[in-house]
DNA sequence: ATGAAAGCGCTAACAG
DNA sequence: CTGTTAGCGCTTTCAT
């Protein structure tokens, strides 16, 4: 039978409320009493029931991270580091997918709501309006989606990575760029095209925006399809994410188009593959490591302080990218 | 305030063990009864106090699931899949990385123990004299290992799929294959190699194995450096898994090697990547989602029947096999 | 500085 | 079929 606070206070000759404050507040005793104790615990191998404790503080300490599609390789990277952060906080995480679908987002919080502590929610496609009924359940902590000051987010800064995108590709000698958007739908792609679309104007720099009829790999194919019927291929392409710029330049390569020599292509994420690839794609890195770990650590944190955060992309120059050709 | 079963009980007229029972035993109660309950409950929006029926019961309503490496992304989509089919049987998920750090996977298991239901460990690193302790602690289900019998576990069928590899490359005219190891501190890689050289055996093809220092991209390059230096190239190469494949395909693509003009790969695992590269990687597709689901089921099973099951590998044929060149 | 006692929300004997 | 009762292991007033 596993050992409860009762044996460990009849082995340690007090009673369980000491033992219990023992240790939650070791100071306010004298320190042969919190050895006495502490001993014990050890010694029978004690560790608190989590159920006990939730039961009556209302705390669970378990910590619920809401990721769209697990499959997309940036998520498990930003899982893995909110995770080992949480657990440097004593807790336990609760990973779920929502399948991209702000219907099931919106259960999930509100299922999870009573069992965890507060649920992270990555790319969150909820509406705005569901928000404040949700946040009213669970403390909602928001990875790359600002839903206002009075709730916690953290984000990647895509205004001064899409500046960066765009002087590496005048600097090149590109006139106009086209971008590969995402989906409509998506907080997180409207933000990205915005960014891109401000700092291309801000450079004097004209742009066409098209839409892949799906944030992937396929549908970066397809993109590369419709510009290659199209019959005028620009020279420079920055996509939404990494799966839609590879996938384009597959099919570009297919066609005989060569990257970087015809067309520059500019991704998003840094996914493993960008980096297999060859070309090697030249992307915007995207702080999953600093963003999970940053959300991790505003669970815990007084709604207080300024709860939203921003940290920079990190631009990454591979073979996917360079001058333009003589237009 | 949330409801809790008094509530319901009041709401209802009836006591709380009735209420209680009505959600356990529906079919006990007069119908009257049942439906002024469940209409009571339904009207207050109650939910049950997971931690109070912990407490109780024993039962969290939790299951972990334990990963060497949530960054391979076969196991963000067996987790997945063990996910919902978990969900469907009302518990939730627990996702854990073990860095392929047997130490940690065995404390993060002792950890676990207490407030989870099961522990699903995938590709287990544990030696064979640790598995009886944790046992003891916490049900095993074991996902791509096989503890004996008297551990529920779910593998892959890899003597088969081998033997599906082997003929397809002898067909092609290959008479001799070099095989790209795993780990051999693993099980999973062991049990691997030891399948594909039995079938090798089997059709009277001699083997060369190779010791990537890795299993991963990087190790499948350093293994085509080994390879391109030693002068002699093989015909045909089998890989540990897709990402050793790729990383050789991409050295030797690099090195004007043609694949599969010269040589031939065949990979494992069928990651998303062996479909988007070019050539596409010939692959023994893995069942994850077979794998993750039967291994959720297994979690609420009686121990008694036999809890082992054992699913097909899927040969997918890319472009990366093709006949052998000239000897 | 320490102990006694109440009770968190629920389940499971035990009665009836 | 349904109600009464006694806790599960822990935290937290309230005393002392």
């Amino acid at each position: 039978m596993r050992p409860t606070l009762r044996d460990v206070a009849r082995a340690a000759g007090v009673s369980v409320s000491t033992t219990s404050r023992v240790f939650r507040e070791p100071d306010r005793f004298r320190p042969a009493t919190r050895e006495r104790v502490l001993a014990a615990a050890a010694e029978l191998g004690y560790r608190p029931n989590r159920a006990a404790q939730a039961l009556i503080t209302g705390r669970t300490g378990s910590v619920a991270v809401l990721v769209p599609n697990l499959t997309n390789p940036i998520f498990p990277e930003l899982v893995r580091a909110a995770q080992h952060r949480l657990h440097a906080h004593g807790s336990f995480t609760l990973v779920a997918d929502t399948d991209e679908d702000p219907a099931q987002e919106a259960s999930l919080i509100a299922m999870l709501a009573p069992d965890v502590d507060a649920v992270i929610t990555c790319s969150s496609l909820l509406d705005d309006d569901q928000i404040p009924d949700l946040a009213a359940q669970v403390r909602l902590v928001f990875v790359g989606r600002d839903p206002g000051p009075s709730h916690p987010s953290v984000l990647a800064d895509d205004p001064a990575g899409m500046r960066e995108v765009v002087a590496l590709l005048t600097g090149l000698g590109h006139r106009r760029i086209t971008y590969l958007a995402g989906r409509a739908a998506s907080w997180a792609a409207r933000r990205r095209l915005q960014a891109f679309t401000e700092a291309a104007a801000g450079a004097g720099v004209p742009v066409d925006v098209v839409d892949p009829n799906h944030p992937s790999f396929e549908g970066g194919r397809a993109a590369a399809e419709g510009l290659l019927r199209s019959g005028t291929l620009p020279t420079a392409v920055v996509a939404f994410n990494d799966l839609i710029a590879l996938g384009l330049t597959a099919r570009l390569a297919e066609a005989g188009v060569a990257v970087p020599g015809e067309v520059s292509v500019v991704g998003y994420d840094d996914v493993e593959f960008a980096r297999m690839a060859s070309p090697g794609l030249t992307t915007l890195a995207y702080p999953r490591t600093a963003l999970g770990e940053r959300a991790a650590d505003l669970v815990g944190t007084a709604p207080a302080d300024d709860p939203r955060r921003v940290f920079p992309l990190t631009l990454v120059e591979r073979g996917s990218t360079g001058p333009a050709r003589a237009g």
